[in-house]
This record gives C-alpha cells, structure tokens and sequence, in this order.
RNA sequence: GGCGACGUAGCUCAGUUGGUGAGAGCGGAGGAUUCAUAACCCUCAGGUCGGCGGUUCAAAUCCGCCCGUCGCCA
C-alpha cells in the first residue's frame, strides 16, 4: 500500500548566492525522497526561493534594478544550481508567484480573523543600520550603540502586526513532550525547549519601512514579514489555503509534510512559530523538523570576509572531477547531519572517494562481473548450494534482507549516514566473502565448477542488491552496475521490495566487467 | 553574564546504568597476493581517555574546581 510523503527542504534567500549549505540541505532531502520512492511510497520533495524582504529592496535598489528583476535572475541561479545536481524536487516554489502570495493572504486574513494576529504597538530601542529592535538589556550592554555600526540607538515606536504565539505556549510544551522527536538532532531540540519554557512572547509579523513584501490583507501599509511570507510556502505549494483550487485537488493530500529539513540557524521559526501558526489554522502539523548544523571550509568558518565560501564554482570542479555521485556521497556521508560542523576538505574528499567509491564499491563490482566474464563467459551462473566451508557460512538472503529492512528504518529516521552506512557494509560483506571463499583458486579446479557457480552466482546477486540501496546516494553508478548486471532497472517504479528480494539475477543473463569508478589523482589546490 | 554541551590514537569519532590488559573507520608503515581500479587480505598506533582534586575495592565512565572549544539565550 503506498503513501504520500513529503519532504521539504527551506527555500532559499534570493539575496544570497548558492552555495555548499544550501547545496548539501537539497542534497539530503533529494537522497531522502530517492529512497522513498524506492520504497514504493509517492513523494512530494519542495524546494525553492525565499524573494521578499528590506534586504533583496536594498540590493535591488544598489543595483538599479527593481526588486523583482533582481529576485528573477537569483532565484534562476538556485534553479540553476538543482539542475547542475540532477536534484529530484517535484516544485520550486517562489513567494513572488501570485499562487502563494494570494494564499499568503488568505492565511493571515484568516488568522486576523481569529484574533491570532492583531495591531499592536511596540516601542524600543532600534537599530536603523541593521533595521533591527534590541532589547532594553542588550540595549544598555552596548551602552545604547550599534553594535554593527556603531551608531547610538534610536528610540523607535512602531505600530506592527503581531502573531499572538504566547497564547500557544501550553500547545507547545505539550507538542514536545508528546513527541519527543519532533526537532531533532536531540541537541538542538533541547535548545528549543530551553527557550520555550523562558516564556513565549508575541512575534511582529509585518513591516512598515519597506515596501517589497506581500501587502498585509486589509492595511497595505504593511508589508507580511519576510520570515512569515517564507514559513507559508510549506502549505501554499499544495494549495492548502484554497480548498477548491486545483494545486490543492493535486497536492493536498501531501499534507502534512514528513519533515522540513533546515539548518540550525532557523530552527526557531521551524519549530516554534510554524507549529503554532499552524494550530491557529488548524491544520495538522509536520511530522518533524531536522535541523543540520553547518559545513565549515578547511578548519575556518565560512564568511564573506573571509570569501572562502564553498560555492557554485567550486563545487563544479570538484564534480569535474570526481564525478556527481563523489561530491553527493561525501555530502551525505561527511555531512553535519548531527548537532556538529563538518569540515569540508579537499583532502579528506579524496580519501573519501578512494576509499568508498573506487576501492569498495567500484573495485567490487569490478571483481565480480571480472571473474564471470573470466570463468563462466560472461553469463550470471546458477546458484548450487554446497561448497567452501558451506559457502563461508553465510546466509546471504538473510543477510540482505536484514541489511534492508534496517536501511529502510534508518531512512524513516533520517539517518541518511546511517543507511549508506547500511548499503556499503554489504558490498564490504562481499569482499569478505570472496575472501574466505577464493572463487579464483577454486576456479583451478575444473571439478568444481559448481562449488565456483555457488560461490560467483551470491557475490553479483549481492552487489546488485547492495547497490539498490546504495542507489539514493550514488545514483549514477549503481545505474551502471545494474547496466553492467544485466538490469534493466527503473527506481521511479521499481518498488524495493521486489528489487531487494534474493534471487533477482537470472542465470543465463550476461554481465560486463566495469570499472564504476576511475580512480584519479587528487585535485590540485589553486 | 545565564543555560547546555563537548574535549578519547595524525584525522573523524564509538565507548549502555563505573569493573577482564582502552576501541572502529580513514590516513601512514611493513608484509602477503592476484579474481579486481597498485585494489582485496594480514600485521603495526606504546594514546597521562583536556588538567587538578575527590568518592569507591575499582573511573574514560560519578562529584567538585580549572583550562580550552562550541551552541543557544540575554
């Protein structure tokens, strides 16, 4: 029986440029859906650009250009950036379409209507440099200056919009303790709880001193905060705010999302203000949110001063070079999936392709479809049982199956490193196998040519299995090691169940000896 | 400043509720070998488990303090 699920990676600031950490983000949700959809199960995978806000204004503005001509060209930088890594997102979602601007509306009509957003008045010390309010306390540690500029604070009074979220405290609190995995990794949930028990204060939830923004329903005066219009796109891409419209017929039913994957720098509006947001609207919440922490470059922070970013340009050489699933595998293995930074180093980038792709899973698939093409001319042989200490002790269909049911649990948990963990142990279990079992000594001996069969016949059924669940990850070469196999092998309707069984390979069917992965000389450092 | 982590072999990290001589992967060194992409396989790390003190028959594992790194908040 299949399910709908839904993954959702942010969408992606139109005033910065693409780079490792927005790359990585899509990478991990695009892994996910792949696995998925494998499993049998219909995927909905968005991504897409965040255009409103003072800052794209500004930057429009510097350059002469209008804000919406200056968001067109980023935004297709971004697009640009998914095709370049053949990311699998069923919709890219801008929040200068008018679909999700006018559901935007909606939205906050509705909650106005609620009485969950009302006017309210606020005054504070302000920041104009950075377009920002300080706190009376922060305010006196600075001794009433910008801390950026250096400027003495201004006295401010604002009339906002405001999101009644104190009035979800006890919603929340709940929310968290009844689903202890809600924000994950674990880390950052306690984080967020930490901060929830100090009190929930209402959130501004528009602008008066720009004008790029969706106006606010009923007072164009006011423009929706950017971070409020970015939230939404969850539920404007499927239609949720009109129940009638086609998108909804179409999409609907992906609600609510599985996951939003972030980065932890916007955890608090993931897992505090959405929630909330969406319990004023009544709508169900996301089944989770997993906040990443973040790549640094060769031990420093990546920053603009520094201009050390890991950015577009660098990554297509490194794929130049590597190749596609190389940069993908490193991403999904190497990554900051957890509560930590990960460096992200040229060196180790290397060890990592050697060591996995070519020396493990190329150099097996190598081996095995070398030695059939050598002693069975190139043709799968049947599977007799008996032999070489009982063929090394090794059940392999239990052995695969086990190894599947476990990556297909660590996929359901995120543990994407876990699963390509899972996916590459069986081809190390192959090796080992071939290690006890010497198929090419055994090969000297032509009375045991089925003893040779057994023993040749479980390697390639098992680096085709293996590579069926390394596919999500490596989703170029484990399509030429199937090619190589003999398989004609589709992952968009191929369910795994069939594909994972043992026993797939028909004997008879012919095998080419590949090399999945060339090895290559590390990459120079300009 | 408040709260919370973390600090274990060159690197990345495992080490459940304290108890055989402290581990894995990668890198590096040596050896063996050919089915394979010099790959696979075997052997090799003399690490004060950040420092000091304490609890205990016994602590990397508990407590206190200190140093260092980091996260969140103010």
């Amino acid at each position: 029986m299949s399910k709908s699920r839904c993954i959702t990676t942010p969408i992606y600031y139109v005033n910065d440029r693409p780079h490792i950490g927005h790359v990585y983000t899509t990478t991990l949700c695009d892994a996910w859906a792949r696995a998925i959809r494998l499993s049998g199960d219909e995927v909905f995978f968005l991504t897409g650009t965040d255009e409103h806000g003072a800052k794209v204004e500004q930057s429009a503005r510097d350059k002469g250009m209008d804000p919406k001509a200056l968001a067109d060209l980023n935004s297709a930088e971004f697009r640009k950036a998914m095709e370049l890594f053949e990311l699998t997102n069923d919709e890219f979602i801008r929040t200068t379409d008018p679909d999700h601007i006018r559901q935007v509306q909606l939205f906050v009509k509705k909650l106005i209507d609620r009485g969950d957003i009302y006017l309210g008045e606020f005054e504070g010390w302000y920041d104009r440099g950075q377009e920002e309010y300080i706190t009376e306390n922060r305010a006196r540690e600075l001794d009433y200056k910008s801390p950026i500029s250096g400027k003495p604070l201004e006295r401010e009074k604002q009339s906002n919009y405001y999101f009644r979220l104190s009035a979800y405290q006890d919603r929340l609190e709940k929310l968290f303790a009844e689903q202890p995995d809600f924000v994950r990794p674990e880390a950052r949930r306690n984080e967020v709880l930490g901060r929830i028990r100090e009190g929930l204060q209402d959130v501004p939830v528009s602008r008066t001193n720009f004008s790029w923004g969706i106006p606010m329903p009923g007072d164009e005066e006011h423009v929706i905060y950017v971070w409020i219009d970015a939230l939404f796109n969850y539920a404007t891409a499927l239609g949720l705010a009109e129940a009638g419209s086609e998108r909804h017929a179409a999409r609907g039913h992906f609600w609510p999302a599985d996951l939003h994957v972030i980065g932890k720098e916007i955890l608090w509006f993931h897992a505090v203000i959405w929630p909330a947001m969406l319990t004023a609207l009544d709508l169900p919440l996301p089944g989770g949110i997993y906040a990443h922490a973040f790549w640094i470059s060769e031990g420093q922070k990546m920053s603009k001063s520094l201009g050390n970013f890991v950015d577009l340009p660098t990554i297509e050489k490194a794929i130049g070079h590597y190749g596609r699933d190389a940069w993908r595998w490193y991403l999904l293995t190497q990554g900051p999936l957890g509560g930590q930074d990960a460096d992200f180093q040229r060196e180790k980038f290397h060890e990592t392709y050697s060591a996995d792709l070519v020396n493990t899973f190329g150099n097996c698939a190598s081996r095995t479809t070398a030695m059939t093409v050598k002693y069975f001319e190139s043709e799968v042989p049947g599977m007799a049982d008996g032999g070489r200490g009982e063929m090394a002790n090794r059940d392999w269909p239990t052995l695969t199956a086990t190894a599947t049911e476990r990556w297909q649990a660590a996929i359901n948990r995120f543990d994407l490193d876990d699963a390509a963990e899972i996916a590459i142990g069986l081809v190390r279990e192959v090796d080992s196998f071939i290690n006890d079992t010497e198929p090419f000594r055994v090969a000297k001996d032509d009375t045991r040519q089925e003893e040779l069969a057994g023993i040749l016949g479980r390697c390639l059924e098992a680096v085709r299995i293996a590579a069926v669940l390394l596919h999500p990850f490596l989703p170029e070469g484990t399509q030429r090691c199937w090619e190589a196999l003999g398989q004609s092998v589709d992952p968009e309707f191929d369910e795994l169940e069939q594909l994972a069984s043992w026993g797939g390979l028909t004997p008879g069917t012919k095998v080419q000896k590949v090399a999945l992965y060339p090895r290559v000389e590390s990459i120079e450092v300009e």
